[in-house]
DNA sequence: TCTTTGTTTTAGCTTAGGCTAAAAAAAATA
DNA sequence: TATTTTTTTTAGCCTAAGCTAAAACAAAGA
């Protein structure tokens, strides 16, 4: 079954709702689309139809195990390109989403899995996310959590985001946070619970909660 | 003004019908953009007025100079795209003119810009054919002729082809005949003109007339 | 339980880009 | 020049994917 740009949308969207909130509501995907709930429903019966789809009125969307392997391939072809658009045409890591979002709906396996190889099968794309291989197996990532969680006097790699938003990542890019660089937490301040982070240098960066909440760390034992 | 990967197609088609046969008209466009004479009697209204093509009917279409950019920077998006897919993702030369039609359509100056920068600004496609700058110049192709017109005990460079279709190209493969290889014209068999060709290792090839009418090549005075 | 509120669906319309069949125009031939 | 053939256009229809406004349903509060 051969599917439409938009089509692959919403089974994306299906998807990330799906693992977000376990169930995908139609005004949720109406949002995540960027179309109205009537246009939701129009969609959802056509995809129902292609057999990766389930879906009755009124209950919500699911994927068919079909559908999630659609899902999960077009995840595997959005990050690629990602990585490909930072690593190799030097792209900002806040600038790439967009144009992954176009990418990802060329071609088939053999595109895909020959930008795989030329990139050296990267594990993550430019904001941390695991990109799923060729088989459609997902790693998880392991022992991330938010910033926020971390203790006082403990120290973290950076390792990933949960908002990629360009907002959001040039707003790391001006605290010079990026993926990789340790850190160590130097104190919280109770008032508005922003943090003290200091780098091994010894430069300091203070952190919001608000910011701390979307940046996903590993704590390291050092 | 935006155009859609159709309206994109069109442009490109009377561009080629252009350079061509001078004049593009209704039928040889719509055998280019696989549609009916009526489609393309409708689209050629809307592309009027965008401003990107002229046209009244029963006289054929023409491009404006807007129109002439648009169809140079996507012939400079598919052979740039061509070069990425051979060069760094090893598709055979036969395999990418799909999939370049896909992706010439995706982003805009600064994607093309960063991929011309990534690849070393290639001069040619894997095809042999000229990739016109960013500022939309095609180079034209010095002292390039058929082989069909060389003269016997003629030494010549291979550098490009007519037919560009999947069928000719793996005929060439069969023949051991590339892009940048080079012959000397031994002779040609009157009755079907028909004519043998020499590396300089000595290894001889049998080449048709039809061949040799789609290959392009330049004569070496060596 | 009844009523209000919020969500989802239905009904009917729109636009882009196709199509076929018939009419009109242009080109070619007698 | 008249007629036939070919090409182009018109007219009317189709599908995908969206939209709005109204109706139907589900969930929550009184």
């Amino acid at each position: 079954m051969l599917l439409s740009p938009s089509q692959e949308n919403y089974l994306k969207a299906i998807y990330k709702l799906q693992e977000d909130d376990g169930i995908a509501t139609n005004q949720a995907l109406a949002a995540m689309v960027e179309a109205t709930p009537a246009s939701v429903t129009n969609m959802l019966r056509k995809l129902t139809d292609t057999g990766y789809v389930e879906y009755e009125a009124y209950q919500g969307a699911t994927l068919t195990s079909a559908g999630r392997n659609q899902a999960v391939a077009l995840v595997r072809k959005h990050r690629l390109w990602e990585v490909f658009l930072v690593d190799k045409l030097q792209y900002d890591w806040d600038a790439v989403h967009a144009l992954a979002e176009e990418l990802e709906h060329i071609g088939g396996d053999e595109l895909i899995n020959r930008l795989d190889a030329f990139l050296g099968h990267p594990g993550f794309d430019p904001h941390g996310d695991p990109i799923p291989n060729a088989k459609g197996v997902v790693r998880v990532r392991q022992h991330a959590i938010a910033a926020s969680e971390a203790s006082v006097g403990g120290t973290f790699v950076v390792c990933g985001v949960k908002d990629s938003s360009s907002l959001f990542l040039q707003h790391l890019d001006k605290l010079n946070i990026a993926l990789g660089k340790a850190y160590t937490l130097k104190e919280c301040l109770e008032f508005d619970r922003s943090a003290v982070w200091t780098e091994q240098g010894g430069a300091c960066t203070n952190v919001s909660n608000e910011v701390a909440k979307n940046v996903l760390i590993q704590l390291t034992d050092a």
